[in-house]
DNA sequence: TGGCAATGGTTGACACACTCAACTAGTCGT
DNA sequence: ACGACTAGTTGAGTGTGTCAACCATTGCCA
């Protein structure tokens, strides 16, 4: 729609307003994962963040997500009422809560993370040695 | 947190989690730049994504945004609150309303457009070829 | 030891974003 | 001219997200 979206004046610019279409194709697949597991979005993407092998505190969450801790509350309210999450104490502080992953919930995300990683058919399309390089150009950006 | 965040077994998947990295850290800029210009994150993205050299219709807005109808009427709404995009009738067809970028909104637009298109850090630190590189990979993925 | 600032988390109030269903106004085919 | 359809708005309802106020707990330090 609107035209400068891919009318950028270095090849840097260009290749990044590319990637941002890659971006877009990928919010429909998301919001059809997250309805297919009766989660909201937000919900998907805290399940997606939460480790099953390492708990985290709450605020360890908020951080990662980048939001107020009084959010993650309601977020992990609703996990746990689908019994995908449990809140357990702290043993060295009464304060914290850690967020512990059940199976269930790590079932849920598994699948959540396989259907998420598959790539846009475009760059699925490239070649194997087109993969390669895009890997290693970002490999050097991404240090 | 979650480590198969970056735990693909391709260099295609390595490649898409490792782009996923670049827009993570793309929301705190448009977070700042909303609220830096008085814009809610959707509005900017409406404004963004309006062309001030051709007026559409709300529905085509809607679908360029991926929502429903009724979402950019509250959108629009705010945005021509602010003087910043007028609704126009559509000369042949009295039941569309075309979007105008008023001046004063090509003019936010413009600043707007500028700001979100600065480089990543990371891009911008990569070598001219590097940069080219990448631009050819993507236009081959994206046609 | 006792007091006090700082911290983790929850709650409540509020502003929006977003969807859906219902509605109005206008268009178009037959 | 009637009925099916479309563009847009409105209203209800759900959920996200922020902020301020509030506990319970911790840890410093006098």
């Amino acid at each position: 729609m609107a035209a400068d979206a891919v009318a950028p004046d270095t090849a840097a610019h260009e290749a990044w307003s590319l990637m941002g279409r890659l971006f877009m194709d990928m919010r429909p697949r998301m919001l059809r994962v997250a309805s297919e597991f009766g989660l909201s979005p937000p919900q998907l993407i805290a399940l997606k963040t939460l480790d099953p092998a390492e708990p985290v505190p709450m605020s360890g969450l908020a951080q990662a997500l980048q939001c107020d801790n009084s959010n993650v509350t309601g977020l992990v309210d609703g996990l746990a009422a689908q019994g995908l999450v449990e809140r357990r104490e702290a043993e060295h502080d009464r304060r914290v809560r850690m967020l512990v992953v059940t199976e269930r919930g790590a079932a849920v995300r598994a699948r959540l993370v396989e259907v998420m990683a598959q790539l846009p058919s475009e760059l699925a399309a490239l070649s194997a040695a087109d993969q390669r390089a895009l890997r290693d150009v970002l490999r050097r950006a991404l240090g």
